[in-house]
RNA sequence: GGUGCCAUAGCUCAGAUGGUAGAGCAAAGGACUGAAAAUCCUUGUGUCCCCGGUUCGAUUCCUGGUGGCACCA
């Protein structure tokens, strides 16, 4: 008896080097779900060792998408994620029941499943012009701006973080309208069910898979992966913790050793941030990755709780 | 075995002519609406090796231990 057939993404969130890469796999693999991945880096072509992208196996057992889908001398931001993703979700949905979204970076996860405000994309040639500014006359210079155009705003922005004030004033100028008063602070109701699954590791046993997974990177051509984006540097996709100490290091900064001791503190520290992020969404429910069966029962339960039938 | 030097934060070290101490690194906490693996904010965590002595007061000076390093044997 089924009733409702409302579609289901479940979720899978957590911090780099947790499992949650496994963890979808068997998930999707058990509902016959395919992946949709939420992860900012991993989508770009050619950096499957320092994103640690699926493996080809692992790509092989179950369709994934946004995996290597896009080019990275192409700008893409959370906006185009929501856009694509929603698209790309609703084609799935006609054949899948549910589908498993795995990734870590939380903007994408939030613009996925809350939806962003309808402002306005960066603007390539107004964002130079800011950046010219603020190397020339300094981050007061756009402040004071800001303070006209959107007092609002000016007192609660974090008026020591160069982007944040940058991405107002753009947006300010873009629509002549404040960027305070574009933003809703609500959240958009998907028309599918969503269920946030975290993958909760203990810090230590984290940072000591952490440092072992660099030491693998290293071992699988991490170098010579980030020597062949060495002529693109600067674009994007590539201020990417593996690549851009690396990057360093063939400007001889600093020796090589240095190098994998600042990839391993930045994937560290990145983690932290992850975990600062998710930790605050208290949708999540936390289980340990590599306890398959609790992770499906937590699923099950969902899924009855929402009389779906799979 | 002898002599000398050292012992202070997780690590490397600084310091106070005696008033319970601070840098770098590491770390911790946080923010986050189209750059998000980005960007930014905050925070010093301490039997100053141990037992005594001098002193109003010792992490600081002194005796003796203990551990480490160097040199001489």
């Amino acid at each position: 008896m089924t009733t409702s057939i409302k579609p289901t993404l479940i979720v899978i969130v957590g911090p780099t080097g947790s499992g949650k890469t496994d963890l979808s796999i068997e998930v999707a693999r058990h509902f016959n779900a395919p992946i949709l991945s939420a992860d900012s880096r991993q989508i770009f072509k050619g950096m499957p060792i320092g994103t640690a992208q699926p493996s080809a196996d692992q790509l092989a057992a179950v369709p994934h998408h946004f995996i290597a889908s896009h080019n990275i001398e192409t700008p893409y931001t959370c906006g185009d994620y929501e856009r694509d993703a929603l698209a790309l979700l609703e084609q799935l949905f006609k054949e899948h029941a549910i589908v498993v979204a795995v990734g870590g970076s939380g903007l994408y996860i939030d613009a996925l499943c809350h939806g962003m405000d309808a402002l306005p994309a960066a603007d390539p040639q107004l964002r130079e012009k800011l950046m010219n500014r603020l190397d020339h006359f300094g981050l007061e210079n756009l402040l004071e701006e800001l303070k006209t155009l959107d007092p609002k705003y000016y007192e609660q922005v974090d008026r020591k973080n160069p982007k944040r004030v940058m991405r107002a004033l753009e947006v300010c100028l873009l629509t002549g309208m404040p960027y305070s008063s574009q933003r809703s602070g609500t959240k958009t109701v998907r028309n599918f069910n969503i269920l946030k699954i975290g993958t909760l590791v203990p810090r230590e046993i984290l940072y000591e898979r952490i440092d072992r997974r660099v030491d693998q990177m290293l071992a699988e051509g991490l170098e010579a992966e980030a020597w062949k984006f060495y002529p693109y540097r600067h674009l994007n996709a590539l201020q990417t913790v593996g690549y851009r100490e690396f990057f360093d290091y063939f400007d001889h900064k600093y020796p090589r050793e240095e190098t994998i001791r600042l990839i391993k503190r930045n994937s560290r520290r990145y983690a932290k941030r992850q975990m600062t992020w998710f930790g605050r969404d208290d949708s999540i429910q936390w289980t340990e990755p590599t306890d398959l069966q609790s992770v499906i029962a937590i699923i099950e339960k969902f899924l009855s709780s929402n009389r779906i039938d799979v």
